[in-house]
DNA sequence: TAATTGCCTACTAAGTCAATAGGTAATTAA
DNA sequence: TTAATTACCTATTGACTTAGTAGGCAATTA
């Protein structure tokens, strides 16, 4: 349900926070100290960045920071920008197989229920919780 | 998340719950009605029963039924004996992947207070409720 | 005798996911 | 100018999961 590509994002989002720094970090440290290749952290990446999670800068010195501060991000966000919408509704926004017998599937109300109460409580807890 | 398996399986009892007979309905029956191939319902009904959620007779006018009152389902059940324990909280409850950095994950509480989260929803949310 | 579950095995096709790999261009500090 | 580093692209592999189909035979029971 949680994939390991939202796992690592996660990871990274409070290696960030908990280096506190204005500096730019390098992806390469990042990596090293999570234990997760930088070819493969840098795919991670590069969706947080994409959702202005996260801001990087080229060159010598360069790397990524925060582009907030802990304590705004909620793990909802950072999980949803890692790998999309979260808990997929099926019946509802998997767009290939999009239901059509919404209105009388009698299952319906159970996932949107479901659906819900995750999002709440994924969207109020916070980064900052965490570190 | 919940996978196809899991929510044929809930069709199935809310099937069952609204024939609201006391006789045995045979297989064919149920999966003309929900638009499921007999052979893999077969599949599902299985557990089902494994899990003692239905009773099966074999026999002329053989067939399924609810083993208890509809209100004493929690959805929750259900999906479980479908398709396994539900939400994996895949650092604890996958044994290969059994994570030894549990004590130490700054990612971890999120896991156990998701799995909470959604557990309580879907154990308490009734078969009943759905008729 | 006919209907039906119960139980087994096997298979396919499609899809997802993690992870690796390699390359080039652009940017920037020193 | 040079070294470091992101930015961006593509491709691929291997492992795994899933849905769904298929067929057969034994046991049961009205």
């Amino acid at each position: 349900m949680i994939s390991t590509k939202g796992r690592n994002a996660l990871k990274t989002m409070i290696d960030l926070a908990e280096q506190n720094s204005n500096d730019y970090i390098p992806l390469k440290d990042i990596a090293k100290r999570q234990g997760i290749s930088k070819k493969y952290l840098e795919s991670i990446v590069k969706k947080l960045v994409d959702n202005k999670l996260l801001v990087g800068t080229s060159g010598k010195n360069g790397g990524y920071k925060l582009n907030k501060s802990a304590s705004k991000y909620s793990i909802g966000e950072i999980l949803d920008a890692a790998e999309g919408p979260l808990f997929t509704l099926s019946c509802i926004s998997d767009e290939k197989s999009l239901c059509n017998k919404k209105n009388t599937c009698k299952t319906y109300p159970v996932w949107k229920g479901l659906n819900e109460v995750i999002h709440n409580y994924l969207y109020k807890k916070k980064l900052s919780e965490l570190i």
